[in-house]
DNA sequence: TCTATACGTTAGTATTGACTTACGGTTAGT
DNA sequence: ACTAACCGTAAGTCAATACTAACGTATAGA
């Protein structure tokens, strides 16, 4: 799927799906790997990597019966760029200024 | 509240707390500001400010009778940071392999 | 003191969405 | 052809949560 932060975001605000995205930090993983050890079912799995593949989070590769899931960094590229928006210098200066503030108020 | 990315993407994880979140990137602002034009509620948004200050995404400055909200860095930072788990040479090596497979596949 | 403004909180409701169960389809092996 | 393994989907249920309405608090100003 295309590369959105938005639904990226959605799709990562889930804790369980969360886990299942880390799952593929370790690299390239079936299903049934994927869903071995976490307290949800497989088929709970299948629709966490759905959402995740729709949110450009994921791609799938077919091999034989199984289906081999992976990072898909053009997700993870999405969410940095968004992220880069809430970042920029003047959003830094303004964050030096509150720190101030916040020691003036503790030592009043 | 101290950063924390699963937390931080939780609270990014609702579609109206993101248009509160993004609200902060334009600079501090107070709840009023922040309320107008939404189509909720201000006490609605007074919760997603909550929720965005526990999860390390704002911070607010009491000033008068009004409370001025801006984005906390400390957050964005440790979204980032997260995400570059999911940013290593390895994945990168892996992407351009699956592209690969992806021509292939659309050229038989 | 009285009023108006600006917010946070609580209680209650409604809607979203995560999960399980059951089912169907596909591939590999015998 | 038959079986087993692997996986996606549909339907239905239940819990989490986003929202509104009502209320209480604090500050500024007249």
């Amino acid at each position: 799927m295309t590369p959105n932060a938005e639904r990226a975001l959605d799709a990562l605000g889930d804790p369980t799906r969360r886990l299942v995205f880390k799952r593929l930090r370790g690299g390239t993983r079936s299903v049934r790997e994927i869903a071995e050890g976490l307290d949800v079912s497989r088929p709970a799995v299948s629709q966490h990597l759905k959402v995740l593949r729709t949110a450009g989070l994921a791609v799938v590769r077919i091999e034989g019966t199984r289906r081999l899931y992976a990072v898909d960094t053009r997700g993870v590229e999405a969410l940095r760029s968004w992220l880069d928006g809430f970042w920029d210098k003047a959003l830094v200066a303004f964050k030096t200024a509150v720190e101030r503030e916040a020691v003036k108020r503790r030592k009043p």
